[in-house]
DNA sequence: GTCTATAAGAAGATAGAC
DNA sequence: GTCTATCTTCTTATAGAC
């Protein structure tokens, strides 16, 4: 696939920001920190995007199709459902460091837009579905009825935004280090229930 | 306790403002919001705060009043530390419609806070260190030792956070609603764990 | 496609009359 | 203590040359 030289200073923009709106924030991110970020001047920014909201939706497309090349990687390395479950949580204990500093990516864009953004969050919100979409998936691989499935992945991505949120809060990654086991042992909890259903 | 006129201006400044931060958040909300919300002319504003961010600092202690009046509450009305852990979960229960609309009020602004703005921040992890400090309290009174408690009240704070933020992002009240019987079922898990120890 | 200059408005904060 | 007018800076966005 040919990639144009619009195409690279797109892309350029779009990884500036991207990184900018994870550190500072969507709202306190100006069009001029975006401008320093990536060396593209104002008036060239505006000829990709129209607005600083269109940039952000360009972020969350670029967020999006991260994820799906990661779950792509989890579905390769491992075979059973169970083992990408605990690759989940693998990841949240992997990424302790930045939690620590910056907060979850996804969940502190969602806090910040779902207050009176409501359109903005509406399209931040496609990052939870596809984690919930991914994570229900596994629990039906693993034999469970469709109808639980979802509420279980709640439950999992509810249990480690709030792992992620105490992390960030009070600045200390052993948070996630050592709670990690506690949901390991929930995973192995719900698999067993399955056995009595 | 005398009243004066100029503490009650301030009084109205704070809960304006406490109002807005948590609708808005912090950094959305400008100083002409709050003159406009509050009726407080601008110049009279700066009489009492000199700065945007003393008045945040404000309803912070405005907020750690109002959390210690509901402890010294829920101290009054029930006995047992369990049953106080339990009201804590009503508690979160009870404020979901809000909590679906703008979050949690103690979480959300410590998300927006701890990107970029860390000073603010730490004087807003106090609320955390309130609650942590008053959960951690009635683990040590149901009988454990001093030092698991404090690790048993961050856990049940993250769960309590997790459900939080999922509710605010998908704005569904019913998922904190639906929620709070695993967190019933964790608390008694661990009073029985306390058995074995 | 690239880049600079600048418009138009909103932000936080101040000065000073009353 | 109260209130209005204004300063300065920063914001997003546009115009238009190259």
């Amino acid at each position: 696939m040919m990639v144009s030289r619009s195409d690279k200073t797109r892309l350029r923009i779009v990884q500036s920001a991207n990184r900018l709106f994870y550190r500072q924030g969507y709202n306190r991110t100006s069009f001029t920190d975006i401008v320093k970020a990536s060396g593209v001047p104002r008036g060239n920014i505006y000829y990709y995007f129209k607005t600083k909201d269109e940039i952000l939706l360009a972020t969350i497309d670029y967020r999006l199709d991260a994820i799906s090349v990661m779950f792509e990687e989890w579905d390769r390395e491992h075979r059973t459902p169970v083992e990408r479950l605990r690759r989940f949580v693998r990841m949240l204990v992997n990424s302790r460091q930045s939690t620590a500093e910056y907060g979850c990516p996804m969940g502190s864009l969602n806090t910040e837009l779902g207050k009176d953004q409501r359109q903005l969050q509406e399209s931040a919100s496609a990052l939870f579905d596809r984690f919930l979409e991914y994570l229900s998936l596994q629990f039906q691989e693993i034999g469970f009825r469709p109808e639980p499935c979802r509420n279980y992945a709640i439950e999992l991505l509810a249990r480690g935004q709030g792992l992620n949120l105490m992390t960030h809060v009070m600045h200390d990654p052993e948070i996630l280090n050592r709670s990690a086991d506690a949901l390991y042992d929930w995973i192995d909890a719900v698999c067993a229930n399955k056995k009595i259903l």
